[in-house]
This record gives structure tokens, C-alpha cells and sequence, in this order.
DNA sequence: CATGAATGAGCCTTCATTCAT
DNA sequence: TATGAATGAAGGCTCATTCAT
């Protein structure tokens, strides 16, 4: 589906992440807004809204944003990774913290729901979804995801908490529709149904329903693609 | 999620639907050329396409194309009325087909995946979202579909068979999160995902689940924004 | 030099020469429109003049002159081709009507003067040189060009009128050198000048000047670069 | 044509060359670094080279470039301005050394091929153009060099060896037109070609020919345009 | 009626110049 | 004083929409 990935060093501004010269404060100050605005207008509008709207909210010259990230690209690059490497973060800790298998699980899948904004990026427009899929450290970044999920998956199964059908693939995809921006919901229904969903998904997920799901289980070598 | 709705007179147009004098016969060909040419080019690349682009995969001028749907606005309400229309239909058909509610709710949830190549508009560009808001046809459709669901919903929660902390609108949401395209899959993962996800969302669905649904149902009243 | 190339089938709008239907006569009028603009305004201000100059020059939009040459390669490939192709006409003409090669190669070189204004094309924009390299029908003229040159020279240099230490891409760059829009000068000696020069190469090359040319003749070989 | 002018008090920065107080030792190096590098753009890729671009290669801030000159014209000015000084310096000591005028006329022209790669400049950017001529430093300049060749020609046409239907504009355009940098050429033969071209001028403008120039002998009054 | 040419507004990107550090 | 960040105007290109043929 498309956003799973794995964090680098830090400072994320498009290109690779070497250590380069310290910001100086007022352009380390310009370059967070930017990306807080990129953030932001990419959740509300999409990965094509115009490069100047973002400057503009970010109280910001076009030609500052420019000078930060090459072009389009870039910006959306450095946007996936900066939320990819939060994801990554948030996951061990749960692997880390939660005793059963299947805990750590719906943990994963609940908590990913404070970053369903930005997600918005992934599965949307095609050029994000090329960008994310091209550049290495995100692709790296959401491969380690990828496989940090798989381990608890398999684990949950192992344990006996989660049906045998099913593949990291599928429970990865099934985040991702749930975390998908819902238009046309009042807002507090907005806000409660990705929740929601993921609650119906994981009682659907636990072992021992005896319905059959079509296909085979999805695996990590489903995403590539 | 946006995408229910109830049909209307008949020609479906992208005006209002008053009758008019029957179109030539060539003239109907190429308006179904147009329609089916939108219908394809929007679920492959989104409501974006180029006007031009749709009037070439449609085998006409421009020209043409403007001359049926004043703006690409008119050409979204058309293909919007005329999915719902047929999900509308199909949904009666398996209510009345289909001996109990359960039996019907499961199988209004997983035929509309045929239709998930058209319901790329719903959840996708803001114009399209705006534009199936505003339509009053589109919305009366959609107020049928949504006023169908909600009668199944509470025939199967009578019946005992499905959960009751969930509401009409939670089911629309979820399907249309379950339909939603997915990116960045192997060809034959994204044509498996939608009824995967169906079916361990029926699974979470059926009464007896224990688990504790946050919020509130959402009701119809939840799906006019 | 960059300024010798063969002609095609006509009909020069960027793209091949491949028969097309033929243009409405308005679409046509403003083919010739902007392909003569760009001739001007080329000449006057080298191959970076804002695409927007051209249109306006050509009294059409700017959409109008995208539609003709979908970026400015394309027309710059298009001037250079017409106006390489009238060179090896005329050029053609001269040897076929001048009895020695002497007075043919002194007329193919004194009738350039008429084109040295789309002349400016070459050696002047990086951009200019790149595309008239890089475009095989381009390529193919102005090898042609080029041959019919080498041909004038020897045959002149065999019939003793011609010094014997140049070759034809001597002849070229002179050409190109003496053709090339000299600034602050009146226009009145702006307008004298490539002829007096051609005369005063001409004198010089002529058959029985006892000074040395340094380096080698250059020939076909030095212009492939 | 565009490349004759005369020095002036000293310190060339763009600015009238009023004396000023030296400048510190490190600054001195930035400021010929940054005319150096300034010379070396200009030659590789015209007057419009990006300021940061030379900026960078000599080392320096923009900040520091525009603090010497305050816009691009001041720097174009400031190249022009020394490079011309060259020109002449070398012109009087030829004119001195020589013992014929001719000898003078020919080492003049001949020696002035080192300085092709500046002159780029002339000849190419309006705006160079414009800006060398409309300073009146680098006018001076100019009419000093046109007006020493003026001598030499003259001279030259009493001792009769140089033809006496050309004037010191017609010499200065030769000279100009072959040191025009041409693109397309190996780089072996684009060395070669200035001093050829030279030559060949040289012997076509030797006393004795019996071709007619066309027009009138240029003066110095047709260079102030 | 159909066609496809023309228009022009809008977004992308670059770069000269200014200014805070 | 040197630096390099920020700005914004300008030019490139695309496409929705209109209109002549």
C-alpha cells in the first residue's frame, strides 16, 4: 500500500541525510514551518497542492522553500521519511512495552492513527507514491517497518491471538484504509472512525472466526510493488 | 466517505434530469463513449484527468465533450449519478433477495467491490467530493442507498446477528475504506485486498464481539457533510 | 560553426517531416506567423527570447505557439531546419550555374550573407547548438551542406584558383565568422560589413598567397563536434 | 563591433576609478579572485552566467560579490574595462617594437587571439553590449585602442602595403569576427581557428589586391553605435 | 453537430538582489 | 566584513474552456 519505511540520521531536507553544516537558527526555523506546512496542506489537499500555498503558510518565499527542497519531490520525500521514522519509533516501543504478541499489535495498529495526516500522502497521488517508492532511505525505512510487523504478526499467530490467514501485507493494508482521510463526515465522526474501524478489524483479526478469506495471506513481498 | 446516493429520472446528463428530445443515435454513442471513457480514466488516474485526455480514450473532439458536460465538474456529477444508480439497484436486489438481514449486509458490503473502480472519485479529489455534495440528485441517491443500509443495519442488529455499538454510517465508512485503491501492491495483492478486508471486517462485525468500540454509532445524521 | 544541414520533405513544425494532414488555413497562417517571429526575434536577441516575446511577435497566444512546438527545442529545431534548408538550395543552385568552382564557391559564400540573421542560431546559444546536434534531420542537412562545400573546394583547389592549405571547414567557420551580427556598429556598416569581409577572406584564399597557415587544413572531420 | 575601449587611473571595481584607500590584503584576493573567475565564466558560458555560479568558483559569498560590484553590469564593466587596458597596453608596445606598420597591423591583430576568451563578452549579451558601451571608462578605452589602430592602419596604406579600400573599423570588425568563439568544433580546431582566420585576412588585406570591396572603407565613426 | 485550434490563467522553477547573522 | 538565507519577479509549460471552421 504504501507507507512503511525506516529513519536515518535526521535532519531530513531532501536530500540524503549527512550530517551537513548546522542550520543557522532562523533558517533551522523556516525549514520546520516548512515542513509543519508541507505536513499540514498535504493532509488537507493532497501531494499536489501549489508549492506557493505551502510557502505561504509556512510565512515563507516561494524561493526559501526551493532553496530547502530542490523541487516537489523532494519536499514530499522529506515528508514521508520525517513521519516514516516517527512510525518505526512508535512500533518498537510498542514491541518493546506490551507483553502478548497480539498487544503490541493492536497497539501498532491504534497508535498509527495520531499520524493518519500525513499518511494521506501515501495512496494518494501518484507522484508521492513513486517519490516514497525511489528514494532508498525510505524505502529502507519502510522495509524495517515492514519487518518490525511482520515479527509481531507472526508472533501474535505463534501465541494463538491472531488468525493464520492472514499476512503482514493484509494487516498493513487494512491500517492504511482505516487511517484513510474520510471527506464528507462531520468532524467528530471523522475523528472517532478510523478508531473504530481498526477496533471492528482487530476483533475481525482475532483467532478463531471461522469465516474464509478469499485469496491467499498477504506478505511483505506483496508490497514491492 | 461519500458514496451513496439514489438515481433520478433517467439521463443522466450532468444537468438536471428533465427529459429532453432523444438524442441521435450517434450523439447517444458518444455520450456513452464519453461517460465510459470518464468512468476508466478517473479510477486509473483520478478526477484529474485531462479534459482532452478523456475526450481522445472517448473517440471525440473536445469540442464534443464540452458540448454534453458544460465542465469536468457536470462530466463527475454524470459518473457519480450513474455508480450510485447502480449500487442503489443492486442493493435492493440483495435485500430482497437475501433471506436474512446478515446475509443481505454481507452481501450489499462485498458486491459494491465492483464498483471500487468508479469509487476512486469518492475519497479522492476534493472537486469530486464537492461536486457529489452539491448535486441534489447525487444526494438524494445517496440518501437512498444510505437510508437502505440503515434499515439492514437495524434488521440485523434485531435479528441478533450484528454488533449493536455500530451505526449505518460506520458500515458505509468502512466499505468505502475497504474499496478505497491501494497503491505500491503486486497486481494480484490489490485485486485480493478489498474483500480480505470485507470479510474480517464482517467478521468484527457479527454480534458477540466483546471488544469495546470507542465513540458513539454513527448514524446517517453523521454522513451529511 | 554549426550552420550546414539537410532539408527534408518540408512542412518543418518541429517534429519530423512525416506528411500530416494538412492545416486549416488559420492554424497554417499562424504556423508561418510564429515560425517567422521566431526568425526575427531569434536574430535580434539570440534563441533565449521569452517564448511569450515570440507569441506576442506572432500575435497569438502562448498556448497557440505550445501547441506547434510543445517546448522551445522543437522550434529552435524547426528554424534551423528551414533555414538550412534554403542554404543547400541555393547552394546547390550556385554550383550548378557558376562555370568555375572559383566563382561558385565565392557566390555560395557571398549569398549566405541574406541568411545570416537566423545565422545568429548558430554559435550563439548552447541550447541552439545542442538541439541543431542532436536533431538527425538537422544532422543530415547540414552534413549535406557541408559535403557540397568540400566538393567546391577541392574541385577549386584542383583547378588552381583555390590556396591549397585550407579545407572546406576553413571555409565554413569563415563563412559563419564573417555572417556573425556584429553590435555598435551604425546600420549602415552593420549592413556592409559581412560582404567586405567575405571579399577580404576571398582575396586571402585565393590560389598563390605565399604566407602560412598555421595548424592544418580542417576539414569535414573538425565539425562533428 | 565592440571590443577596443582604454584604461583608466587604476583600480578597476565597477564604480568610476577614483583612488581609494587600499584595499586589506584579503579583500585584494577576493576581488581577483572573483575578476578571474568572473573572466573564466564569461568565456565558458557567456555574460549570463548565474552570479552565485561565480561566486562559487572564485570562493567567495555572493554577499562578498555583490559588495564589490554591485550588480552584474559592474562586474561585466570591470572585465571589459581590464581586458581593454591589456589590448592597448599590448597595441602600444607592437606599434613601438615593429619597424613596419604592416609588421604592427599584423602582430596587433594576430597577438589579440590570447584575449578571444574574454572578449567572448562583446559580440554575445546585449547586455554586456550595452554596458561596455555606455561606460564612459571603457569608452575611452575604446577610442584610445580604434584611435592607435587608426595610426597603424593609415600608416600602413602610406607605406603601401596595406590595400587602401579598408579603414581601422573594417580591420577592428575583422579582427573581432575571427576571434568569435564557435561552438561544434573540435576542440583542436577551434584553437586553430582564430590565428588561420587571421591569416587569411591578413593576406586578403595586403596592397596589390585587385577584388573590389563593396561599400566605403569603415572609420572610427562607424564604431560609435 | 463535431472538431480541434486558440486563448490565457495558473503553477512550477530559477536567479538577481537584499539583508540578517 | 563575509556569508549565505530570503525574497519575489520573470519566464517556462500545461490545461480548462471558448470559438471559428
Amino acid at each position: 500500500m504504501g507507507y512503511f519505511g525506516r529513519p536515518a540520521s535526521g535532519r531530513a531536507n531532501g536530500m540524503s541525510s549527512e550530517l551537513r553544516a548546522p542550520l543557522r537558527s532562523d533558517a533551522k526555523r523556516n525549514l520546520d514551518q516548512i515542513l509543519a506546512a508541507a505536513k499540514e496542506l498535504f493532509a488537507e489537499q493532497g501531494a499536489e497542492v501549489p508549492m506557493e500555498e505551502i510557502a505561504r503558510r509556512a510565512s515563507v518565499g516561494v524561493g526559501t522553500l526551493y532553496r530547502r527542497f530542490p523541487d516537489r519531490e523532494a519536499l514530499i520525500r522529506a515528508v514521508a521519511l520525517t513521519t516514516f521514522v516517527d512510525v518505526v519509533a512508535r512500533t518498537r516501543t510498542a514491541i518493546a512495552e506490551e507483553v502478548s504478541a497480539w498487544d503490541a499489535l493492536a497497539r501498532i495498529m491504534r497508535q498509527s492513527t495520531g499520524l493518519r495526516l500525513s499518511m494521506r500522502l501515501a495512496g494518494t497521488s501518484p507522484v508521492a507514491i513513486a517519490v516514497i517508492k525511489a528514494d532508498p532511505e525510505v524505502a529502507r525505512c519502510r522495509r524495517e517497518l515492514v519487518e518490525l510487523l511482520d515479527g509481531v504478526v507472526r508472533a501474535a499467530q505463534v501465541e494463538g491471538t491472531l488468525r493464520r490467514d492472514v499476512g503482514a501485507a493484509d494487516v498493513a493494508v487494512m491500517v492504511a484504509a482505516a487511517l484513510h482521510p474520510m471527506r464528507g463526515l462531520s468532524e467528530d465522526a471523522a475523528e472517532l472512525i478510523p478508531d473504530r474501524i481498526l477496533v471492528v478489524l482487530l476483533d475481525g483479526l482475532r483467532a478463531g472466526r471461522t469465516s474464509h478469506l478469499p485469496g491467499r495471506p498477504l506478505t511483505l513481498s506483496d508490497l514491492d510493488y
